[in-house]
DNA sequence: AGGAATTGTTATAGACCATTACAATCTGGC
DNA sequence: GCCAGATTGTAATGGTCTATAACAATTCCT
């Protein structure tokens, strides 16, 4: 598989601007590029929902995968966030550290660990997920309902 | 401005999978997350269009506003991609070792350079532009044309 | 039983981008 | 015309995220 340069989430805390007079060309055609732009937003939304938390939406999606399939690998967390073995690793220390998710022994599988939150962690989760859940819906207010539900539907036929 | 970790694109080739038996939780209910999974669907076409290019998202992005704005500084294409002026002049650089693009003084402001297309430049940004278009729209083409401009449209609101 | 596959781990490297500091140049008030 | 302040490009440095490769321990398959 080739190697990708570049990110896929900002870095800074602002919205791609539109700059006024300026020639966009094709780019406003393109489904690739407006998307970029929505997840920014989107992105500003989630950053916001869990300012102090230190939470990325990486985090964020294991926390969440984690919490709701007690006992996963950390190499099928992996593959549900798209990423490496060793990233789910790196991840999976990083909450360990700050106890919200133990690793636990597998009575069967002497390799593989099983994930699960702490008590603290499901505490901590609870109110990650609301507050996420919160901010997206408040940033996403510009649509109506029946648009939030087109826009879902939508978007996951293109990632179909 | 606070800094930010995560990155915006996805880096391996394939798409965020859709795991059997696994419980999304409160995943396909956020905006943000489908988002970025349609983000990486399209990201593919988009890698697909410009292969053996070296061309990345905003790789992209810079020449075709290049292209369409000629004479631009390297200040104002870092505030269009969203990126900080030292990440515009690694940009410029790449463009110019390529001989894509040129810096031009300008007359009356010995600061700022003008960035412009070459000749070759021009052809390839023309060939870029009409494969990541073609890309772009078969990619989509699980919608249908009313489909797809009202996605563009919701995306437009919501990236507001 | 034994070779192949899987899991977690460690080490290394790379892409992308921010931040900071600096010199050259321009701007605006006086 | 002069000078403080803003703007532009540049260079140096560092951080974050993640891939790749290699390894040992364990399990699976024939």
């Amino acid at each position: 598989m080739p190697k990708l340069p570049s990110p896929y989430r900002p870095r800074t805390l602002a919205p791609i601007p539109r700059l006024e007079g300026l020639d966009y060309d094709v780019l406003d055609d393109l489904i690739g590029y407006t998307l970029r732009r929505a997840q920014v937003a989107m992105f500003l939304a989630f950053h916001d929902a869990t300012r102090g938390m230190e939470i990325t939406p990486p985090r964020f999606t294991a926390l969440v995968v984690v919490g709701a399939n007690p006992g996963i690998s950390q190499t099928t967390l992996g593959n549900v966030l798209g990423i490496a073995r060793s990233g789910a690793m790196t991840l999976t220390d990083w909450f360990e550290e700050r106890g919200l998710v133990e690793r636990r022994r597998r009575p069967n599988d002497g390799r593989a660990w099983g994930l699960h939150l702490t008590r603290r962690g499901d505490r901590f989760v609870a109110r990650m997920k609301r507050q996420v859940l919160q901010r997206d819906f408040k940033r996403a207010a510009v649509l109506n309902s029946s648009e939030r539900g087109e826009l879902l539907r939508l978007l996951n036929k293109l990632a179909g």
